[in-house]
DNA sequence: ATATCGATCGGCT
DNA sequence: GCCGATCGATATT
């Protein structure tokens, strides 16, 4: 994912996300449509922003179609040069990247400063763990979460899964032209 | 009108 | 592993 504010750019590897269905009790929209999360309800691609616990924000991107609550999580991100677990969690990712509130609705583009793109991470040597989802009390059978294994910048490890000792198999490198 | 509950995190045992 | 912070959304009276 990257974002571009105030002239600056950060980027990072999404190492974990979930998934939520407007047909299973877990995600927002299972009841009913409200204020909260009109968003997750409309146009695929936009950012559904809301807070959480009273202190933290989770940032999702909306996915399928228009009428249907369907939504993917963004659980961490791995930043190049940065601490390892600056971004290890959905409160402190949308924390990093500065999202909150006031983006929810936000169409990714790059024009907006928001946009996800596929990196060298994105191929078959790394191995993605799919396991249950994290933190919630409904539809907990359901193993809609993904983790990239070999990183270390991932909210917590399913059960057994060792953390390796080695760095991130990806190499940190500079963009040019952004 | 009041009570309960989080798609979390950091601190503590 | 457990617990409290903190507040909006939702459920209950």
């Amino acid at each position: 994912m990257k974002r571009k504010s105030n002239r600056q750019l950060l980027w990072g590897v999404i190492v974990e996300t979930e998934a939520y269905c407007q047909s299973e009790p877990g995600c927002h929209g299972f009841h009913k449509r409200t204020k909260r999360n009109e968003t997750l309800f409309g146009e695929p691609g936009r950012l559904y922003v809301y807070l959480t616990y009273g202190k933290y924000h989770c940032v999702n991107i909306v996915t399928y179609k228009s009428g249907w609550a369907n939504g993917v999580l963004l659980r961490a991100i791995a930043i190049p040069n940065e601490h390892e677990r600056i971004a290890a969690g959905p409160g402190l990712l949308a924390n990093r990247f500065g999202l909150n509130r006031s983006h929810d609705n936000l169409l990714v583009s790059i024009e907006n400063g928001i946009w996800v793109c596929k990196g060298k991470s994105a191929n078959n040597m790394n191995k993605i763990i799919q396991t249950t989802r994290i933190g919630i009390s409904k539809a907990k059978s359901l193993r809609w979460r993904w983790y990239m294994k070999s990183s270390r910048s991932v909210s917590k490890r399913a059960k057994g899964d060792r953390c390796p000792s080695v760095l991130q198999s990806w190499q940190p490198r500079l963009e040019e032209g952004l």
